[in-house]
DNA sequence: AATGAATGAGGCTTCATTCAT
DNA sequence: CATGAATGAAGCCTCATTCAT
């Protein structure tokens, strides 16, 4: 389906991608004309149309091949031998800040992806991304005897999980309020750790 | 500013913003379509425009409609005698459960709305949004004594608070993924309340 | 036809006429929004429309009305018994000054009916103008005796009604460039008497 | 930025633009609605678009590339080693007349131009005038010791030059009352030649 | 493979005019 | 006589997609 796209020299390749990429989060799905894409990515118009049936095909693409980008490096690092519960938060915390660094816009990409609302694309979207959530158990087995025996060991972790979610997207809101590119990630650990610390405090015997 | 519409006979305007709030839940604000949203209110499209300066002025009106619908059931209900922490968390949720009930469609517009992406309205809703938050502070004056003396206290409240973030969601796409209206409050308070258990045991003295 | 109008108290009419004339000389037919005129105005949208069929009814009584107004100054103040051309042309001249003067808006409205493109009142604008220019001959019964003989008198008298023409085109060109609501007189005037003496001692024996 | 529209083959360049002149000649700025002259060019609605940003660029466009066209001939007839103001007047005439017979749409395009009220356009065709009319002093460097020396030589020049201008408005307003397409360009010129024999007789030496 | 001209549906907005009250 | 809500056509402009070259 992509065989066209991708016997491509793969400058071209990605010169398209980005395009893409860049035009999407800065504008989303909708407003992503197709004439900014080519423009920004210095092809003509028809040649977007002969490598992508349409806009839709072109950024379900875009989603998986940046998802596969992602997805090696993230399996590549992480150490599924760490069985202690913070550990290996810290590690996948770590590998994200690493990511985010890495592949910026790629990360940014998801980010927008997640909250598409156009309706075009918004159905499949979702559907990948819980396709992802499901299949990706970075936080199977775990050592659960370190826990409290009076703590709900589920509950416990979400929270946990959440409260990284949300801290995260605290750093990322400020961040952008005092525009700065990226969040100080020496002050972002050490915040972390802290979290850790008191879940650690609070939750294991 | 609104005064035409104001002056309206009160279903008409029920119509007209119902419409308006189903549209734009069903697809955000770039879709929002002036023509969808007159065909659901069953008027003309020169109407919209007598009464609406343009599509944004409506939205933004929106906002504020929903916001004041929403304040005055809140402001209502909540008690602020009660200095605890954890019981006035419970009575918050019991409050949003009831609102989420009681007005699902304008909650849903502005979950909706939090997230708007499109250029044109993001910015004022966003605003809107910043000074609802910073102006309530529904959980202030509480009772910090009760808390372990380890523990930080303000890393512990946001912590539930983005545990109470994520459970909600939790219980939404799952309701949602169940092609259920709403979800069965009776189970959401009583894993609601074994949440409030864990943290009191966890992070109270 | 326009009896129902007529028979408004003045006030009323005045209003009207006034605020449609304002919107016309600001914007233009196609611009000068009902709209506009009524908010100007003072009346509502449907009363415009029960004193006039329509906009052009509206604009074409206007027209009549004004030049009506106008023309009843004229012919109050003109001598015609003075036969030298240049002494008619400087009391005409000094006609339209004080015209001008007690009624810029009208005048005004004459100054943009003449350009006026609209196509659904431009043709009977111009028959109106057309009929008024015919009709009047503020340059008859001209004691030709005075010009030299070598002079083709119907050339000379269109030259220097020409120049006149160009001369207060220029006048109120300058004054709209200095930001000036109306041209000095004074000055106007004693330049004016410099062209009527050069005409005089170029085509007079 | 109009390079788009330039490498187009010059038939359907030409088709454009004279649409865009004829629809703006006959109707106005306002009323040269976009459908009309995509009609008339017989090309699509999103093409004019494609060539030009809005529908003010193409005027303004147009307006530049008219001009270059006037200007070309102009400059190329025009003797300017003539300094006799009265030959110098016969020529530019002829020149007039001739561009008149040759482009007619595009000078009857700059009559209307110099006179448009649009509010959207007025200023920017203002200025090009504006420009055009101080950088091109076709009446420099005249040889003034031909005139009278009780003669102001100013308004002299002025006078004259307002006369032709009225002169030539008088032609093509009779032209166009007898439904000639142009006017008898003969007896124009005869015409003409009288009015400049009564004023040399009467203001030079 | 590669270009970009060409299309036409659909989006927001304005406005003269009508009509129920 | 007076109001202003209501209509719908028409205006400008954008954009995904197609197609001749």
């Amino acid at each position: 389906m992509f065989s066209k796209f991708l016997s491509l020299d793969e400058e071209k390749q990605m010169r398209i991608l980005n395009a893409a990429i860049k035009v999407y989060v800065e504008r989303g799905y909708d407003n992503a004309s197709t004439n900014a894409i080519v423009k920004e990515a210095g092809i003509s118009k028809g040649l977007l149309f002969h490598y992508f049936q349409n806009k839709k095909t072109l950024y379900l693409f875009l989603f998986d091949y940046c998802l596969d980008m992602v997805m090696k490096e993230f399996y590549e690092k992480v150490n599924l031998e760490e069985r202690d519960f913070f550990a290996r938060l810290r590690q996948i915390s770590l590998i994200k800040m690493e990511l985010l660094n890495k592949f910026p816009d790629i990360i940014r990409f998801f980010e927008k992806a997640i909250l598409e609302e156009a309706n075009d694309i918004k159905g499949d979207f979702k559907e990948k991304i819980f396709s992802v959530k499901s299949s990706t158990a970075i936080f199977d087995d775990i050592d659960t005897s370190k826990f409290r025996d009076d703590i709900d060991i589920q509950k416990a972790i979400k929270s946990i999980l959440w409260t990284f979610e949300g801290f995260s997207n605290e750093v990322l809101t400020k961040a952008k309020a005092l525009n700065l590119k990226k969040p100080d990630y020496e002050e972002v650990f050490s915040e972390g750790e802290q979290y850790i610390e008191m879940f650690k405090r609070s939750f294991y015997k």
